[in-house]
DNA sequence: CGAATGATTGACTGGTCAGTCAAACAACCG
DNA sequence: CGGTTGTTTGACTGACCAGTCAATCATTCG
């Protein structure tokens, strides 16, 4: 069976046009037919992998996660001090250039669906847990090299998270109060509070 | 005309009706008919009112929006020390009790729909200014007094309205390692990192 | 009273779209 | 070659629903 990976590229490809058609679109207003043109195909083949629209969203945020973890492997796993290390992760997470506000678009979509869909639930609490366990672990270090102020480093990394949630999502609604510069500056503001003197 | 606030009274009824079934099955899901059936009223009415399901959705924002300011008008307003205040208006933001959560899930769809919409980003841009009014006079207030630590009230006020945007979000999905309880410690860690030492 | 205006109703229409399906195509194998 | 399995296509269908409308009811006023 030479015809090796097409399921798998075929289905890549459907997922990157969906989570496109997303982020431009929203959930509400995409249709299969556009992910299918989106994605140079059919809305047959479509269905042919994926036999739902729920199915094919599911398969999306999930894919738009691993994406966005993809992307910031190297800062998490980085050698850089504890201190640099968050600096960089709160800014690879500012809403700024094409990926990373396309991914945040999403990611937004998949709260709202999530607040009536007890599988997505599960999904976010999965992936959220990733992201805290990762600034937790930043945080310890920090703590550990004398860089960072004593407490819960699971208090602090859910403050941090949720801080970055809640700006990124008046960033992304165009605020004229809170763009990235500023969001930049009120994240700075804070670590700087939680940093100790060097 | 002694048939005096026929209109005013049945609009309320509608746009109340219209925020409780967004909050219960979403925007993506609301039909005209669920909220007639709501209100107790035929779609017909509905529509006398409000001429499209745009049109309706945009004011039900924004009624949720003045509703919800309503009910915090008095700790805003109140003459406890702007330590309390702050704690206060922390607490009432906390996803419990059927108004508050009900309200919440409302602003999230807002926020969704706000991504691909222009007029609810102004509706967001206009709210969430008054919100940030709110907390950084409450602040400034408490530098004044001596209780909170120095630096930029409006900073000190994105960074703790957008923390609480994001906690919620994370409560309002149910997540098990985020609960309202949980929520509320990471707020008082990060109050207490503000306020000075009595 | 009877006309005018305001409010309410729900049946109906026109358009939309997820999902189906039968037909066709492509790669492989014996 | 001809059969088998995997893949692709897009026309079609059945359900759904926002918005329309003609009819009805209610209230006010001259």
């Amino acid at each position: 069976m030479a015809r090796a990976s097409v399921e798998a590229e075929r289905k890549e490809q459907i997922l990157a046009a969906a989570c496109e058609v997303v982020s431009e679109i929203g959930f509400k207003s995409l249709r299969i037919a556009d992910v299918a043109k989106r994605a140079g195909t059919s809305t047959g083949t479509v269905h042919y992998y994926f036999d739902t629209k729920r199915d094919l969203m599911h398969a999306a945020f999930d894919w738009n996660f691993t994406q966005s973890l993809g992307r910031r492997r190297e800062i998490l796993e980085s050698d850089a001090t504890p201190r640099q290390r968050l600096r960089d992760f709160v800014e690879s997470y500012l809403p700024q250039g094409d990926a990373t506000i396309s991914a945040w678009h999403v990611w937004a979509e998949l709260w709202v669906e999530a607040l009536h869909d007890a599988d997505l639930q599960e999904l976010n609490e999965r992936v959220y847990g990733e992201w805290r366990r990762a600034v937790a672990a930043i945080i310890r270090d920090g703590q550990d090299a004398g860089e960072f102020r004593d407490g819960d480093p699971v208090v602090f990394a859910n403050g941090l998270i949720g801080m970055i949630d809640g700006l990124s999502l008046q960033v992304l609604l165009g605020s004229r109060a809170m763009t990235a510069d500023r969001m930049r500056a009120v994240c700075e503001q804070v670590l700087g509070w939680f940093f100790l003197a060097p």
